[in-house]
DNA sequence: AGCCAGGAAGAAT
DNA sequence: ATTCTTCATGGC
C-alpha cells in the first residue's frame, strides 16, 4: 500500500466530491472513506487540516482526483449570477473525477430514473458477483463480463428494466475500443455513445463528463431542470442542455455539478 | 394511492 | 422533428 497527502482547503473536500453524485463506490464510516475505481482501492481520512490517502496506487489516485487543476482559478473566473455564487460556496470543494470510461457507461446506464443509494446498492452487488476478486475488495466488472452475463441476472441484482440495456451494451462495447473514443471531438463522441441502447442524452453527457472529463457538456437531469425550470420554462431537457453549454463553455462541467449538488442538497438528500 | 428518483425507447402525432 | 406512454423498483 502506498500512501501520500493532501492539503485540505476551500476548493478541495473529499467528502463533498465523492458525496455529490459523481461516483458510487464508496462508504463513509467514522469519517473514514473507502473507495473502491475501476480494480483500485483507496483509504482516506482526514487528518485535522490535511488528507491521508492510503491506496495500492497513489498515481492513479492523484490523478483521479483531479488535484493538478487550479479550482480557485475556475471558481473566481465564474459569471457573477446570485444562484451560481450560493451553489458554488455550498459546493466549494467539489472536484470534478476523471473516473474509469467503463465503469461510467454501465453505472450511469443503471442510473436513469433512479435513485442514489440504489443505484450504489445495485452496482455493489454486480461488482461483487461479477468483478474480479482482489482480495479483500472486488474491481469494477470488465465489458466481457457484462455481456456476458443474463438479463435474469441483471434484474436479480435489482437492475429492473435497464437489465436489457446492461446485456445491449455489453455485447456493443465487445468490438469497440475506447481507447480509440478518447481522441474523438465531443460531439462525435456523444454520438458513439448515444448509439449505446439505453443511452440518452443526459446518460451520455454524464459519461462524457466523469469518464472521458469532457467539460463542454451539461448534463440535465430532474434537479438541473428544477434550476431553471422558472429561466427556460418552454426548453426541452436537450435544448437546454445546449443552451447551458452555450452559456457556461469549457466551465459547463463544472458549473453543472456545483449546482446539482446545491439544489440537491436544498431539496432534502434521501441519505 | 400516487409521486418521485442523476431517463430512454418506442409509438403516435 | 416533437410529444406521449411505458418501463422496474423502492422510499416517502
Amino acid at each position: 500500500m502506498e500512501k501520500f497527502y493532501v492539503e485540505k482547503t476551500p476548493y478541495f473536500d473529499v467528502k463533498e466530491t465523492l458525496d455529490s453524485g459523481q461516483v458510487f463506490r464508496f462508504r463513509e464510516e467514522d469519517g473514514v472513506f473507502t473507495l473502491n475505481a475501476s480494480c483500485h482501492k483507496a483509504i482516506i481520512k482526514d487528518l485535522d487540516g490535511r488528507y491521508e490517502f492510503t491506496c495500492d496506487d497513489a498515481d492513479y489516485f492523484y490523478n483521479y482526483f483531479d488535484l493538478n487543476t487550479d479550482y480557485k482559478e475556475i471558481q473566481d473566473s465564474l459569471k457573477d449570477e446570485n444562484t451560481l455564487l450560493d451553489a458554488v460556496n455550498y459546493g466549494k470543494g467539489i472536484h470534478i473525477l476523471k473516473q474509469d470510461t467503463e465503469e461510467m457507461i454501465y453505472s450511469f446506464l443503471i442510473s436513469q430514473n433512479n435513485m442514489i443509494p440504489r443505484i450504489k446498492a445495485i452496482i455493489e452487488r454486480a461488482c461483487v458477483k461479477m468483478g474480479e476478486d482482489m482480495g479483500g475488495y472486488f474491481a469494477f466488472p470488465k465489458t466481457e463480463k457484462w455481456a456476458e452475463m443474463s438479463v435474469d441476472f441483471y434484474k436479480s441484482i435489482g437492475a429492473g428494466y435497464r437489465a436489457e440495456y446492461l446485456k445491449r451494451t455489453g455485447e456493443s462495447l465487445i468490438s469497440v475500443d475506447l481507447n480509440e473514443w478518447k481522441n474523438l471531438p465531443t460531439e462525435e463522441l456523444r454520438g458513439r455513445l448515444l448509439s449505446l441502447h439505453g443511452v440518452g442524452r443526459k446518460v451520455a453527457d454524464c459519461i462524457l463528463l466523469f469518464g472521458f472529463n469532457r467539460l463542454d457538456v451539461f448534463p440535465v437531469d430532474t434537479w438541473i431542470k428544477k434550476v431553471f425550470r422558472d429561466e427556460y420554462p418552454t426548453l426541452s431537457p436537450e435544448k437546454m442542455s445546449k443552451t447551458l453549454v452555450e452559456r457556461y463553455g469549457d466551465l459547463s462541467g463544472y458549473v453543472q455539478q456545483w449546482l446539482f449538488y446545491y439544489k440537491r442538497g436544498q431539496g432534502g438528500r434521501k441519505v
